[in-house]
DNA sequence: TTGAAAGCGCTAACAA
DNA sequence: TTGTTAGCGCTTTCAA
């Protein structure tokens, strides 16, 4: 570094305590590998002149980056905030850091991928297994642990933690199904995980002969004023009894709201069910039933999976991470 | 990259197109000072190859690593996450990554500083303007563009982006005043800067010889269930009218949901002000006040003061965002 | 418009 | 335990 002047190398370290720059580098990386006296008079240098290694020059001899990328839709969504911040969390006590990309919701992954690709990463973490060709083989050919999360599928590029959006979608119709429900709508967000558990709710719905009233497709990412605008549609055919299933908990409680407000009894004339288990939905009033799933496991299985197979040990290839049911006022 | 065999390189794809190494790096960062029929040859070879250019060895060579590095306290705020967003968009469209790093609420913001340094990114985003002293030295002789965030103060390290915290807390306690208020209450978070919006908020109460009946200072980051419970232990003293600011929309809504639920009335026995302007204040029933401050446009002024000083533009060095008070059925 | 030489700052590999 | 040599993959600089 240094304001006025060169920036301050290992060489200038290592005149300074008068050994070779090899032991400099050995002091930073490996301690142990010198002796006492010898690693306290460089970390005394090293202070003395405000050394900061460069990690750019020690990547490119190395090979190693020390660090992960990772690319995810938004961290406007909590579900992903929490994700990443586990995930970070994670691999920074074991030394490395996260270079983040946001994906949006629209696609132009590949560039991103390539972005990161560039600085080398000691591993990769995407969002979704819905991938292009090219960008699949791009991750493939960087020769590092990839870890897919927020989805399952088949054929998995290598790495895989997530849930199948579909069962979380039927398993809140049956969990309706149970309670008596035969009239059945769905607000759901146009990505394609959430469009998923539409699909997997309206096939169970469709199974046991209940009738599916309504399921629109709102723009991702979901909002709790598209949540109201979606109930207030809805209002006109509300004259039965009906279950709601909502992409996410900030629909779930936009129709709540908004449900309440033009008089509709939430749970009697309508149940209502949400997806992510926001805070949210514990602590409003009424508090309302969601599908809860642990993203900060995600993260940190997915950087333990890295980090695992960065050391070299075979690592399960694929974790199923559960979703539950968690029922409160709402149904 | 390749699966297996070495990792493509420049000089692969010279060899492949027929031309020197430096010719495909000019293709690359510079393409115009190439004939159009080499530049092709060139990009034709890089995409049989699939090259992707080593930044960091183009970043050790031209010391530039087209990465700007940003320390926030938490991405799981809405503001903070909005914030990082913007941040990023506008670094992207100029072809500069993000290396983003989370210090929590507690400090330990000098070894998130050297690791980001090490990198050797072309600007630092940090927030807030308290900093050891050694962070403020490394940043300060690191010798590219800092920008500090989210605060005001007297001296900035560099350059800065925010609004004072203190005015804020006045002007809250300003717009109950006017309203004819005389007993007032805050919950507070426990960071720098909510505690610096209470500390204006209770300095302006005492000026007007109001009576600030309970102030408890809570855990950062706020959550609802703490706004319940802050909420729930104000209830005995809450027997004349009170103006209620919380340091957070999270906070102001929870507490609301609370004494709703106590049968307290909703403006008109208890006034409530958040902070941060969620959606959450605006969509919910009854909406409530709060106190809006732009955090995508603090991303984007803070990514263009970096991107405008690494052009050597001269640049503003403080810029204040506005905040201002949006009246909603709770007050 | 293109190329050759040198070097960015570090670490792997080997030697002492 | 420490040092020397070579080279990671690019770009700068200078030359043609």
């Amino acid at each position: 570094m240094g304001a006025k002047g060169r920036t301050v190398t290992i060489s200038d370290v290592a005149a300074e305590a008068g050994v070779a720059p090899m032991t400099v580098s050995r002091v930073i990386n490996t301690s142990d590998r010198v002796a006492a006296v010898t690693a306290e008079r460089v970390q005394a240098a090293i202070s003395r002149l405000g050394y900061v290694p460069n990690l750019m020059a020690g990547g490119l001899s190395s090979r190693r980056s020390r660090m992960v990328g990772a690319i995810v839709p938004t961290i406007t969504h909590p579900m992903f905030a929490t994700l990443i911040d586990s995930l970070t969390e994670t691999l920074r006590a074991a030394g490395y850091q996260v270079m983040l990309s946001l994906s949006g919701y629209k696609g132009g992954e590949d560039d991103l991928v390539r972005g990161l690709l560039g600085r080398r990463p000691d591993g990769m973490l995407v969002t979704g297994v819905e991938h292009a060709p090219a960008t699949r083989q791009m991750l493939q050919e960087a020769g590092i642990p990839v870890v897919e999360i927020f989805d399952t599928g088949k054929r998995p590029i290598d790495m895989l933690v997530g849930f199948d959006h579909a069962a979380v979608g039927a398993a809140v119709a049956e969990y309706f199904l149970v309670r008596g429900h035969d009239r059945f709508a769905m607000f759901s967000a146009g990505d394609r995980r959430a469009l998923a558990r539409q699909h997997g709710f309206a096939e169970r719905v469709a199974t046991a002969g209940g009738q599916l009233i309504s399921a629109p497709v709102l723009p991702a990412p979901s909002t709790i004023t598209a949540g109201r605008e979606a109930m207030r549609a809805l209002l006109p055919v509300l004259d039965h009894r009906t279950a709601l299933f909502c992409s996410s908990d900030l629909l779930a409680f936009g129709a709540i709201v908004e449900a309440r407000q033009s008089g509709i009894a939430v749970p009697d004339r309508l149940a209502v069910c949400g997806f992510g288990d926001f805070e949210l939905g514990a602590a409003s009033e009424p508090s309302f039933t969601t599908v809860t799933v642990e993203a900060a496991r995600i993260g940190r299985n997915a950087a333990a999976m890295i980090l695992a197979r960065l050391v070299g040990q075979t690592v399960e290839r694929r974790i199923e991470v559960p979703f539950r049911i968690v029922q409160r006022g709402s149904s």
